[in-house]
DNA sequence: GAGCCTATTATTTTT
DNA sequence: TAATAGGCTC
């Protein structure tokens, strides 16, 4: 154990060392935060504490598996064994699944996934009658999931007359119903939805001191990783349970905070110290990741940023190349160059595909990406996007899995009862779910009693309906002798779900049988897994919990050595040694959806930081001119975020943009220029988008007017040059009022040496220097 | 009730 | 563009 912790900074062993107590570890992307919480974790185990007695929170099940190997290959197989580790939803879920009756659910409970919740909520909006323009369903879903995570309940919203109003006012005043029968089924249905997960965990603590003791005691140190993008719910499930013993430790990194759309609150990290008596604070600033230059440039970013926690990040690493940026026509350009830039890389420094990762904002974006890659050989994997078990077929098998398992499962059931068609269609369906709102019955139950029920069903409809209830009845007798992969087999088969997708030939076709054969291998494998570790609980069960809850990251890639092509929010705390960041244009990223207000604008920021600080070597940030959105080729500025980037930092392959984000010609100074001319940006609609990339001759008048031309330029600034002379007296934003003492170099160089009243004498870019002439 | 066709909508990110 | 939901016809 002693060579380990000598491995380690005086800053990372710190923490480790410290057993008990609340502590907060702040640290900077790269600094080696997981070493420090595997570390910390082995520590503990080493001194004697019961790896039975910890709770380890990720943020992924992967980065729980890696750290729990790490700390395997340290401590050993069978201590690390019965160490808790895992996601929020993982770990509470099965809690909850111990404690369930309490709660007056089934042990067995389905877990909802986005797509059930949201089909369940158009159910409910259409049964009520309401205007499904009104009441959209994936922004009551939202809505309802962000009730949840602040631990609004239903009666909780009511009470609340703000919400209620807020709502109302938002035209939609029967959102509190929706929000009560959306609830109302879940529970009838046996399900949670995610959010339930967490909510439904802070029920059980808070209405059952006895098993909040029991947790208590049985967490006595408690560590979450990623803990500025915990919600408040997370939040009140880690205060609840480490609050006995306070021995809790949390790591995270305000800079890297980028979920706070789904909830998590920036000022759980914010406000830890008054959360807790005695908090020992720690900062690891040492980034081991990346080059110099790739560590300075995201401190330039993110030193744009209001909120934030003082902190600074450096590097003993070499300066390494700077930030390639590239301008590209179009989207497919982009892509072309990605592909052959890597291709390049591998073949001059004989590099594997591994090495590379491409990251966009946007899933839309991995299209061309991958269209490149695959024209030129390159092997890729994409994570996330529409992911193995969100694929159609796949659902469908799980869906009768689900059934089985838990027949009341709604959801479930809408989804197969008439897939392959069995002649019971959507008339049926709907007076079943009457039937089952009046009788308060799962439709499930409405079938099993259709005799004692007066449903207008005709009696062919109702035989069909029998043969559903009995095909799954005779599965779940299967399930009692067999495993999950004979079952699954025969779900395939019996169901008709093979042969539909075989008698529809086409090669998409095709690919969805290997897509269930794949499913059918996975959960071979998981049985196989399980019959060895000889944890055989209920083992469809916890398959089906291991990909409700599993993430695209979390599936085994085993395979070979690809490139990876993901989000930004995907890739946070990965790294690559080379990263290429494509899509750098305004209304992309930053994100049209979150320019409205400061905070969604500081977040993109801090994605953009998460971004940048992936890369180990080198980083490339690529942008178009215009690109292909929702079928239609549309014009595209540059980001702000690489005006942002100090131009020491960068090295760009094509010549910098003249026409920056910022409206051209709006400043009042051109007032009498003949704007039609010089404006460059959506001028007359209609006009094919490529028309505008600016000629020559405009770009050179536009040189000769603004050679300046400043990103960060306001409207009431002016840095024409013609007025920005030696001897001129300017004012800066920060800096106060000045006199120019000279000006020097050209174009993008241009600077000023200026001296400020207060603050002596500065040598300024006019680029980026806010300057107002007085 | 099935199947085809059309219209609409979506692209912010995910457990 | 692509995917899906809803409407229309048989």
């Amino acid at each position: 154990m002693e060579e380990y912790i000598a491995e380690l900074n005086d800053a990372q062993r710190a923490p480790v060392l410290q057993k008990d107590g609340p502590m907060i570890v702040i640290a900077g992307a790269g600094s080696g935060k997981t070493r420090v919480l595997t570390y910390r974790i082995a520590y503990l185990m080493h001194q004697g504490i019961d790896a039975f007695n910890i709770l380890s929170l990720t943020f992924t099940n992967k980065a729980a598996r890696e750290m729990k190997k790490r700390i395997a290959d340290i401590v050993g197989t069978s201590e690390a064994k019965n160490l808790w580790m895992g996601t929020f939803h993982s770990i509470f879920a099965k809690i909850l699944r111990f404690e369930a009756d309490k709660l007056g659910y089934p042990s067995n409970f389905t877990i909802y996934d986005t797509q059930d919740s949201q089909r369940l909520i158009a159910s409910i909006i259409k049964e009520m009658g309401l205007d499904k323009d009104i009441y959209k369903y994936k922004q009551v879903y939202s809505r309802i999931s962000s009730y949840k995570n602040s631990l609004i309940t239903v009666k909780a919203y009511f009470q609340n007359a703000e919400l209620v109003e807020a709502d109302a006012m938002a035209k939609r005043p029967r959102m509190g119903e929706i929000y009560q029968n959306y609830v109302e089924r879940c529970f009838k249905a046996g399900a949670m939805d995610f959010d339930d997960l967490l909510l439904k965990t802070n029920e059980l603590l808070n209405r059952f001191p006895d098993v909040l003791a029991k947790y208590q005691n049985r967490f006595r140190y408690i560590l979450v990783d990623e803990y500025q993008d915990t919600n408040h719910s997370q939040y009140l499930i880690v205060r609840a349970l480490s609050d006995k013993f306070q021995n809790i430790c949390v790591v995270g990194d305000d800079a890297q905070s980028i979920y706070a759309f789904r909830g998590a609150n920036i000022n759980n990290i914010l406000n830890f110290q008054r959360d807790y008596d005695n908090v020992q604070q720690y900062r690891l600033e040492q980034n081991y990741r990346s080059t110099r230059n790739i560590v300075e440039a995201a401190n330039s970013i993110i030193d744009k940023n209001k909120t934030k926690l003082e902190k600074v990040v450096w590097t003993a690493n070499e300066p390494g190349p700077k930030i390639i940026v590239n301008r590209l026509l179009t989207d497919g350009d982009e892509g072309r160059y990605v592909a052959s830039s890597i291709f390049e890389n591998q073949m001059q420094y004989q590099l594997t595909n591994g090495q590379f990762a491409v990251l966009y904002r946007t899933n839309a974006q991995s299209r061309a990406i991958e269209d490149a890659l695959r024209k030129r050989d390159i092997k890729y994997r994409i994570y996330g996007g529409l992911s193995f078990y969100q694929r159609k077929e796949i659902k469908d098998v799980l869906a009768y899995l689900r059934l089985i398992i838990n027949p009341s499962d709604e959801e479930a059931l809408k989804r197969v009862i008439n897939y392959p068609a069995r002649g019971i269609g959507a008339t049926t369906v709907d007076k079943l779910i009457v039937a089952a709102n009046h009788y308060e019955r799962s439709i499930f139950e409405v079938i099993e009693n259709l005799d004692r029920i007066n449903l207008k069903i005709n009696s062919g409809t109702k035989t069909r309906l029998e043969n559903f209830i009995t095909m799954i009845k005779s599965f779940q007798i299967t399930n009692e002798t067999s495993d999950a992969f004979v079952l699954s087999e025969m779900v395939a088969k019996k169901t008709g779900l093979l042969q539909e997708l075989k008698k529809d030939g086409t090669p998409e076709g095709i690919a969805r049988i290997e897509n269930i054969e794949e499913l059918l291998n996975g959960i071979r494998d998981f049985v196989e897994g399980q019959k060895e570790l000889d944890e055989a609980t209920g083992s469809l069960t916890e398959f089906l919990e291991d990909v409700a809850l599993a993430t695209d990251l979390d599936q085994d890639t085993g395979d070979d050595d690809r490139v990876a092509l993901m989000t930004i929010h995907l890739a946070k705390g990965l790294e690559f040694p080379y990263v290429y960041i494509v899509g750098m244009e305004e209304d992309l990223f930053p994100s049209g959806m979150s320019m409205n207000t400061r905070s969604e604008l500081e977040e993109e920021r801090r994605l953009f930081y998460v971004a940048l600080t992936r890369a180990e070597k080198q980083a490339y940030l690529t942008y178009t001119q215009s690109r292909y959105r929702w079928g239609k080729l549309v014009d595209a500025e540059p980001s702000r975020f690489i005006e942002e980037i100090d131009d020491k930092f960068l090295d760009f392959i094509t010549p910098v943009d003249n026409y920056k984000y910022k409206p051209l010609i709006d400043s009042d100074i051109f007032g009498e220029v003949d704007k039609s001319k010089l404006r460059l940006k959506k001028p007359v609609s209609g006009s094919p988008p490529l028309a505008h990339k600016p000629t020559e001759d405009q770009l050179r008048k536009l040189r000769k007017l603004r050679p300046a031309s400043s990103a960060n330029e306001t409207k009431n600034t002016i840095s024409i040059d013609g007025n920005l002379v030696a001897g001129a007296t300017v004012e800066h934003m920060r800096f106060g009022i000045g006199k120019i003492l000279k000006i020097e170099g050209v174009g993008q160089d241009r600077k000023a040496e200026i001296h400020f009243e207060k603050g002596g004498i500065k040598k300024l870019l006019l680029r980026f220097a806010k300057l107002k002439v007085l």
